[in-house]
DNA sequence: TTATTATACTACAAAGTGTTTATTAGTTTC
DNA sequence: GAAACTAATAAACACTTTGTAGTATAATAA
């Protein structure tokens, strides 16, 4: 759970994965406003200076965690790019995706799930909106009809929050399905209002 | 914005309102994790220590106003208990809920979209959870048909993730449609999921 | 080995926290 | 209106946290 730019000091990667992983380890056992610098550095047995060699501040490490969380599901998805974009693709990026984040799932339960430190969700939110954008431009191109009958911009909103507030009720449940099933569900409700022009007729 | 116990001191009422006030209007010129007990009481015009005789703590403040705010939608919804429990009557809730959030979206705006502050999105998807799951069950009691393809909660958990993050992002765009629009466009999405065994065939 | 650099250690000023005590000022009740 | 009550103020206190220096020590890289 660390990102390595090349050639770098193995004792900064070191005390970093020291810190981040005392951090972890405190939000299991307080609300975030109780952690301090003090706290961490203590639990990361190190000198608290050095925390500040690494990050200007709490909030400052948080971002960059949730930046390294956004390149590692990235990676995770791999780099499928445009080629190959059908329904099923769609299926193995969102199996992916849940895969992932089962596989570590003690990271995201704490940071998305358990405390809800807002920076996370709002990183993963994104993520999501541009997948969900990205498909409905794809249909629209393909599909012939543009008879939308809800704005494009509520049913994104709709469709995005749906996907993250699933995942974070996964997590908060302790996952109770496995990733492939809980991606089938998705997928199977999402497509119902995705293609609500095809579906439904104005009432 | 203040609910008010019956006969209380008139300076109590003034101080906790002056004290509220502060917070939002602190919040919206800096992140919560920069706001102190200093700047609320310097804010206010009070005392610190009299901070102390209302809140223990800011996390304490907010989950007190995070009930205020529980309880007001609660009013503003009315007690429509279960009488007339039809289609129109979650229509009607509905509206009138973002109805409420509109008239109040200075408050809703900052502490629900602009800084996530967790605690009040998560008392408000617990009410929105017990609004579905109310809605859900009435209707399986009603229909005669129990073959379910999504599993319950998976569906609770994404319908009402659904309808906080819209009510979120449209919070977060300034409100660009009325209450009664998306509202709307809310039921409709909604209810599309929502029969998926009456819509769908298990493919 | 030598040069480099991350970390440890000590210290410090500034700010924030939570509480105590005594005083002032506003509210309620008779 | 006067007395009893209670909220808010003010000053002070011990304590923790923050962010930054300067110097010394250890690990790494050349």
């Amino acid at each position: 759970m660390s990102t390595t730019s090349p050639r770098t000091d193995p004792r900064v990667l070191r005390t970093r994965l020291l810190i981040r992983v005392a951090l972890i380890d405190l939000l299991q056992e307080m609300e975030l406003e109780k952690i301090t610098v003090n706290r961490i550095a203590e639990r990361a047995t190190i000198n608290r200076v050095t925390f500040y060699l690494h990050y200007r501040d709490i909030p400052d490490m948080l971002e960059r965690m949730a930046d390294d969380m956004i390149n590692e599901i990235h990676a995770a998805l791999g780099d499928v790019p445009d080629q190959s974009r059908t329904k099923e693709t769609d299926w193995s990026i969102l199996v992916k995706m849940l895969e992932h984040i089962a596989e570590n799932s003690n990271f995201y339960k704490v940071l998305l799930s358990s405390k809800r430190i807002p920076v996370f969700n709002d990183r993963l939110t994104k993520l999501i909106v541009d997948l969900i954008t990205n498909r409905a431009e794809q249909r629209d191109a393909s599909s012939s009809d543009s008879a939308v009958i809800v704005p494009r911009d509520i049913a994104i909103w709709y469709g995005s929050s749906a996907f993250i507030g699933t995942i974070v009720c996964w997590l908060r449940n302790d996952l109770p399905y496995t990733p492939l099933f809980l991606a089938k569900q998705l997928s199977l409700l999402f497509r119902l209002h995705q293609n609500t022009n095809e579906l439904m007729d104005p009432e």
